[in-house]
DNA sequence: TGTACATCAGTGAACGCGCGTTCACTGATGTAC
DNA sequence: TGTACATCAGTGAACGCGCGTTCACTGATGTAC
């Protein structure tokens, strides 16, 4: 890793050559889609936040959308971190890890907002970008398997497909970070914590499969 | 209704005037939305989809946004008129005609993309455009009033919050929308129909509260 | 019925802007010997 | 240890483009009398 060297303090420049010129375009990214949506974002203003000629980033990323794809990338790398935390490998009660891994994709939303607008705004293929394909794959596994180990604690006759349960739990944390917890001028009222009402929601729902919340 | 006059198709020029711009304007508007998105949408190129010089369509809409925000307020209008079509006052069966609100849902974000993105994909505060805040309040307000009727069918004790019901039940089906139905190149893959994914998923809720699907 | 006139909805040219991307180039780096 | 050289990561100027919006204007419409 030879940006992280010495005399470069992250983004301070070296001379002719930036050094770390990837990683600080990268940055520029997420901080103008945080302050203008992925529409917002441009490879030369971009470059301008590095410090840098509008031709230098097309040194290490082919277009745009080749940055673009990267950031998302990155960011549904960190997405299946923080889920896979916040899962925790289902312990101590996978219900209740279940309710955490909830809490966790809201806070991710809230937190990270140019990653998460990356990741579900900016309307990348995901068939002409094979590792967003597989870095999205990678986070909603996290879900998966937090709900397979969720149904599996059900009676075998009753037991519902992990799959879907998966996926509904993935729609309405979408839904509610989409509508009402992304900053941002289209974002809806709420008349109680998102996070609240995602818990209520996920509660119902594991109740309707037969499932205590509590202890 | 001038502009539905004698001798005017509903798209042809007349002459010097066009007779119908406004409308004319709104349709190409939603016409770019549906082939590019919102982002995809210009002033420029709206009036050359209706024939006209650059500057015409500034004697209709103060700017871009004041034309996006016209079309996001139909796009409300007529998903309400959709849902509470489909809503159909709660019968024959309220769980049921509930059920088939959310179908209407789906069929909406499905059938009219450009609305639908103009709406929910456009960040136009709601703030700064109070018909916009009032369309959509008017939509949710379908849904509140079913999620009423609904809730009401359960004992007074153990009924829940028919606001809270709306709102997960929005959430849900705006995720669904989002996540695997509005096409484009953000669009996920799903293993089974994204109706089934929500009706099963609005079983299952009102299950937990006690309320059986069938007859 | 005819005419003067106000109003309205267009025109088209122009402005300043910022973008993505390419190109020939050049300064810095690091490696072979 | 020193030097020639290949490679690499930048520069900066330029291209063509399309945009939003404004402006003075003009042709069409419709109304008062």
């Amino acid at each position: 890793m030879s940006w992280s060297g010495p005399g470069d303090g992250g983004s301070g420049r070296r001379g002719y050559h930036h050094g770390n010129l990837r990683e600080a375009l990268i940055d520029a990214a997420l901080a103008l889609i945080a302050a203008k949506g992925p529409a917002g974002f441009t490879v030369a203003e971009a470059a301008r936040l590095a410090g840098v000629s509008p031709a230098a980033p097309y040194r290490h990323f082919r277009d745009a959308e080749a940055l673009l794809a990267e950031v998302a990338v990155r960011g549904y790398d960190l997405f299946a971190e923080r889920l896979a935390k916040a899962w925790n490998g289902g312990r101590p009660i996978p219900v209740r890890a279940f309710e955490d891994l909830g809490r966790a994709y809201l806070a991710f939303a809230r937190d990270q907002p140019a990653y998460y607008a990356a990741m579900f705004d900016s309307h990348l293929a995901m068939e002409t970008h094979p590792e967003l394909q597989a870095a999205g794959d990678r986070a909603f596994a996290v879900l998966r398997e937090a709900a397979d180990q969720v149904a599996a604690t059900v009676p075998k006759g009753r037991r519902p497909p992990s799959l879907m349960m998966a996926l509904h739990i993935w729609s309405m944390a979408h839904g509610i970070a989409s509508l009402f917890v992304r900053e941002g001028p289209g974002r809806r009222k709420l008349p109680m914590a998102a996070e609240e009402l995602l818990e209520a929601g996920v509660l119902l729902y594991l109740q309707s499969l037969g499932l205590a919340g509590g202890e």
